[in-house]
DNA sequence: TATAACATGTAACTAGTTACATGATTGG
DNA sequence: CCAATCATGTAACTAGTTACATGTTATA
């Protein structure tokens, strides 16, 4: 899936592996992320396959950048991927949750400590969803002009982490207050 | 980290792989899940390191039963990790926001079909904790005297599920509002 | 003077998925 | 009679992480 990911982002144009791991932490993070070195092989395969094409820019001073386009062949497989309804749900893994369940034994105190380190943890990333990505969105809004209905839609991913963070958040109050007693 | 999960699961009682799978299936499922082929090739790992050990079980007219348990390396393993603290958050991957994020230029009517058939799935979650799942958790309670503790535990994994999916509805709907003019 | 940013990549490894292989019993 | 349940495992593969390797320039 890293793979429509980064077709994706070359749609709006070409760029680097380098590149595109920036944009991904700073837009897709919330939903989506990858490792350089994961990006940097995923592009290969792309062009081993033909969805896009690479072509090196010298550079004095500092490494030649390589840079990727989108090929026909790439941008009608993004297309088709866009298009095709998703029909089942995903499975999320929460290591918190996987933790609580077993923690019966582990003391009152130990486990309140936990979910007070957590519910920092989660209030924390709720105002990063509320000023940091939202300033990302607005900016991205302001400059580039025809990228309205874009634009509409990353709102929506932004808005979602922050209704999950607060769920988030509301959860860990209605435990920590069923436990502490 | 499946580890921790049969660790956990076998520190109730022993149990075989098809079991731990059953197990998970009907409890960790909302927060971790495993393939079963995922969950033998985890146990062989966890018998090697001596963390399980296990005695196979002859049965007539049906294969053999490889009965696990834990050993006392393996419960010392569990507790350590139970009483870790998680000092940061686990990163989500959802195939519907990242799709959405790219989805521009896919049509309203594409994306309005796939907002109102993740609604459906979601909605149909949602009744699945409300259900089935708090059925799950009552039913461990009854019958099961001294682990009343656990039981609050788990009813607190099952209330993430019903609060996720609620959100998750709350948010498709303002997302189809917002799209829907 | 140190460290962050720029820039690319490979190798080894861990985690997880899909497909294959086998075969009896029970319930509808 | 067909599907589900019981029951275990291997092999091949995909995805993702961690560690290693290199080297300049701008900034604090």
């Amino acid at each position: 899936m890293l793979k429509y990911a980064l077709l994706g982002f070359l749609n709006y144009g070409d760029m680097t592996g380098y590149e595109l791991k920036q944009i991904m932490d700073t837009s897709t993070q919330n939903f989506w992320h990858a490792k350089q070195s994961q990006i940097y092989m995923t592009l290969k395969k792309l062009e081993e396959k033909g969805l896009v094409i690479s072509e090196i820019e010298p550079q004095e001073g500092r490494p030649d950048r390589r840079v990727y386009a989108l090929t026909d062949g790439g941008r009608e497989d993004l297309h088709e991927w866009v298009i095709a309804p998703i029909t089942d749900l995903d499975s999320r893994k929460e290591r918190l949750l996987l933790k609580l369940f077993f923690s019966a034994s582990s003391g009152k105190e130990t486990l309140l400590m936990q979910l007070r380190l957590q519910r920092e943890l989660h209030q924390q990333q709720l105002a990063h969803y509320q000023t940091a990505t939202k300033a990302v969105v607005q900016g991205f809004a302001s400059i580039q002009p025809g990228l309205e209905e874009d634009v509409v839609l990353w709102e929506a991913t932004r808005r979602f982490g922050e209704m999950f963070e607060e769920m988030y958040v509301r959860w860990l109050d209605e435990t920590i207050a069923r436990l502490d007693v």
